[in-house]
DNA sequence: CTGATTTTTGCAATGCTATTGCGCTGTTGT
DNA sequence: ACAACAGCGCAATAGCATTGCAAAAATCAG
């Protein structure tokens, strides 16, 4: 399974490092997106600065994407098969529950087209629903 | 004016003291969502506590509503006045711009219905558009 | 294999923003 | 005048993001 997490690395063109297949082996782990500090705790005893660059480094080559679900803390979660270094393609709905504070991607569920006055242009959109998860009802 | 804008402080139960007056002054000359940090400079020299709990407290009484458009400072405008203490009604999108980094509301633009899958409750939206404003284009 | 080069890592340090505590001040009501 | 209270200014703290730098590890060239 090291192999398979190796695998995934390489195929991103990411130098698959120690760190860095602990740190892919634990995203692969979560059901919701996770913030620099609970990667930092998950895989304690590691430094929270290089946790932070790996989590770029798969920001910058498409393997993770970051959230922005207004906790204070960014979330990073792995993207679908589809993104590419340098371009996202993760347009889809992020829930923050209320409750759990977890946040989670809702990959089937597409941003709706969001009409702009005239002389706007969209170049991207983050769309954040709050409220309570299925685990927390 | 001055009158003017007592009245709306009187309206919202906030006692209107003098650095509120002058807060709320500001605010209305905006046309754009404006950060703590933009208040401090414009209404300088003022004590940024000072500043951020005029803020909070017109937030609370339903004048105001703040705005997190992923730019690390929160933003804060003006609400319609349908807002009331404790609950807003600012379910509108807001537009952050790449160039100018202004932040604005889009009153008229509400936010669509969005579906969530089965045991997901919404409780609120946050919905951040991104890209080139009407004056940078 | 060995020295040079590049990549990763760990730690220190910095910069922002948000938020609270607390004492001083100025206002208000008795 | 005095007590009670609201508002203000300053200090301090906490958390997150980000960079610089030097040691360590992995790669490459001769
Ligand atoms: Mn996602
Ligand atoms: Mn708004
Ligand atoms: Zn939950
Ligand atoms: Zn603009």
């Amino acid at each position: 399974m090291t192999e398979n997490i190796e695998v995934i690395l390489t195929q991103k063109n990411i130098n698959p490092t120690a760190m860095r297949l602990l740190v892919l082996d634990f995203l692969l782990k979560q059901s919701s997106a996770i913030s620099l500090t609970d990667l930092e705790k998950g895989l304690d005893p590691s430094d929270r600065i290089t946790l932070y660059r790996a989590l770029k480094k798969f920001e910058e080559k498409g393997l993770v994407h970051s959230i922005d679900d207004g906790s204070g803390a960014t979330k990073y979660a792995l993207c679908e098969n589809d993104c590419e270094a340098g371009h996202h393609h993760d347009l889809h709905v992020h829930f923050f529950c209320n409750t759990c504070r977890e946040t989670s991607c809702l990959p089937k569920h597409h941003i709706p087209q969001i009409s702009l006055p005239d002389g706007f242009k969209t170049e991207e959109v983050n769309l954040i629903v709050k409220g309570i998860c299925n685990k927390c009802i």
